[in-house]
RNA sequence: GGCCCCGUCGUCUAGCCAGGUCUAGGACACAUGCCUUUCACGCAUGCAACACGGGUUCGAAUCCCGUCGGGGUCACCA
């Protein structure tokens, strides 16, 4: 029997990063042995519901390339894919499972749960629901006055649950430790406990891949599972994802301060940002798992091929920005031309810097611009950060570069004779511009590294950028000449 | 607090299950140098870890126990 995995969302926000690795690890575990992937929706609790959020982690996926067998919009034959249109199916189960004896009905309010919860706390025991003595009175009261009550499962007490799990290993839960759990709410919603292990069931889903937080989870499940004389799924309980710089796991509390710092932990902000799907993959593939001792950097190809539960680490692994960024920088190497061009194109429309439709000489610049960036261009967004000057016909002076470069004795004059030499240039082109600026250091006694800075300063307005003549070439002899013009008048202006 | 999971350079990790080849390897970051008109790239070098304490053993990062630290769970959330 081929396997099949699922990733399970709840609609309630944006995907984070953790989450996009928990569904990474059960897309390539799926497809590296020819099983399916499904997508399912666990929107049993409405109140949490954001609008939305499905198609927001749909976008998300089909972003990063993480495709879906089964689940929303493709359908399959084990559909619903939303839990809130399986309610039959739940509503079945749990009636099996009370005829069977396992469930039983629980009237108890929330007022005496809570006194209960917090007597257990102010005594530091754990809090754990047990069925109540209910006399045959009590409970024809309660039903003839219509009471409302949850399901709960009553747990066999005295028994050791036994867990193979396939990263942390064998795993024992004593089932004293585990509280009499509701599976149905009084409005009939059923519990994310109950519900999922009836839905892995019922989709036939052989291996669950989650974060570890549900470790705990599983032991409820597994007396679900039983009472509803079903064999388990293979179960791998996956880390958590900790904060930059150390073990604490990620807050949503936090966010705002991660912000600050520059940290970014969900998927939409590196979309937006311009990073490549195939960088951020290689990057969560690695967070938790590794092929050998020496590799980094995989192909979507390679990571399906070599992708195996059993190389996931079992300690939790903290967000790296820094080695994200290099990823990055490695893919961008290999995107061709044509791709880096359409990926920069959003940015610079954005800026409005080009129209909708990108006229032949701005695509054409587009190109020479890219070609001349390289290496430095790591996500698409830094179009324009990089090249901004090369689109704008206003160029902004970067004061450090200028106080460094320009504002310096004799500078005024170099540029008087730069722009002299520019105009009477014969052919614009970087070999013969390199020349003529060499030629005139040397007649002018002046280090290179003065000439060439001074004019890249002067018309580029940053002390850093492409090399100097591919920079001249693209902006053209003639913005050339009026942005040495704007550089000197700024100099003039300074000095008065 | 009970129960469960986890603990190798700042970070991602290899090594651990089957103890010696580990004076612990690779990568990111950082530092220095080279290349170079700047930056980026590339190349070279350097910095830096087995949480702690016992035990077993000729020998322990690897096995056992304890301590400490981090995390999860104990919801009519997922």
């Amino acid at each position: 029997m081929s396997i099949r995995t699922r990733f399970a969302p709840s609609p309630t926000g944006y995907l984070h990063i953790g989450g996009v690795r928990t569904a990474l690890f059960n897309w390539l575990l799926a497809r590296g042995q020819g099983g399916q992937f499904i997508l399912r929706i666990d929107d049993t609790d409405r109140e949490r519901h954001v609008d939305q959020a499905v198609e927001k982690i749909l976008d998300g996926f089909r972003w990063i390339g993480i495709d879906w067998d089964e689940g929303p919009e493709v359908g399959g034959p084990f559909g619903p894919y939303y839990q809130s249109e399986r309610q039959d199916l739940y509503r079945n189960a749990a009636q099996k499972l009370v005829e069977s004896g396992r469930v039983y009905r629980d009237y108890s309010t929330d007022a005496e749960r809570a006194a209960e919860k917090a007597a257990a706390e102010k005594a530091k025991r754990a809090y754990r629901f047990r069925k109540p003595a209910y006399s045959d009175a009590d409970l024809a009261r309660f039903e003839a006055e219509a009471r409302p009550y949850a399901l709960r499962f009553q747990v066999p007490l005295g028994r050791t649950l036994v867990l193979n799990d396939a990263i942390k290993g064998p795993v024992n839960f004593d089932t004293d430790e585990i509280g009499d759990f509701v599976i149905v709410r009084p409005d009939g919603a059923p519990l994310y406990n109950f519900a999922s292990a009836v839905d892995d069931v019922a989709m036939r889903i052989t291996h669950v891949v989650r974060a570890e937080e549900h470790l705990s989870n599983t032991f409820p499940q597994l007396l679900v599972l039983e009472a509803l004389g079903a064999a388990p799924p293979v179960f791998a309980h996956i880390p958590y994802v900790a904060e930059p710089g150390s073990r604490a796991k990620m807050s949503k509390r936090k966010l705002e301060e991660y912000e600050k710092q520059g940290v970014l932990v969900y998927l939409h902000q590196y979309i937006e940002r311009g990073y490549l799907p195939e960088a951020l993959m290689n990057y969560l593939s690695r967070l938790g798992w590794s092929f050998d001792a020496a590799q980094e950097i995989f192909t979507r190809a390679e990571l399906i091929e070599k992708f195996t539960l059993d190389r996931v680490n079992s300690s939790p692994a903290s967000h790296d920005q820094d080695k994200l960024f290099w990823i990055e920088g490695e893919w961008m190497k290999t995107i061709p031309l044509e791709r880096k061009a359409a990926g920069c194109i959003p940015y610079l429309r954005q800026a409005g810097l080009v129209g909708d439709a990108l006229t032949a000489d701005q695509d054409a610049r587009l190109e020479a611009v890219i070609t001349a960036l390289g290496d430095r261009l790591k996500v698409f967004s830094d179009i324009l950060k990089l090249g901004r000057f090369f689109f704008s016909e206003q160029v902004e002076y970067d004061p450090d570069a200028v106080k460094k470069r320009l504002r310096k004795d004799g500078v005024d004059a170099m540029l008087g004779d730069l722009a002299g030499l520019l105009r009477d240039a014969e052919c614009f082109e970087t070999a013969p511009l390199e020349q003529a600026v060499h030629a005139y250091a040397e007649r002018a006694g002046r280090k290179m590294g003065d000439v060439v800075n001074a004019l890249r300063v002067a018309v580029t307005g940053q002390g850093v950028g492409p090399g100097l003549y591919d920079c001249l070439v693209i902006l053209g002899r003639e913005t050339c000449l009026a942005r040495i013009e704007k550089a000197r008048a700024l100099l003039a202006a300074s000095k008065a």
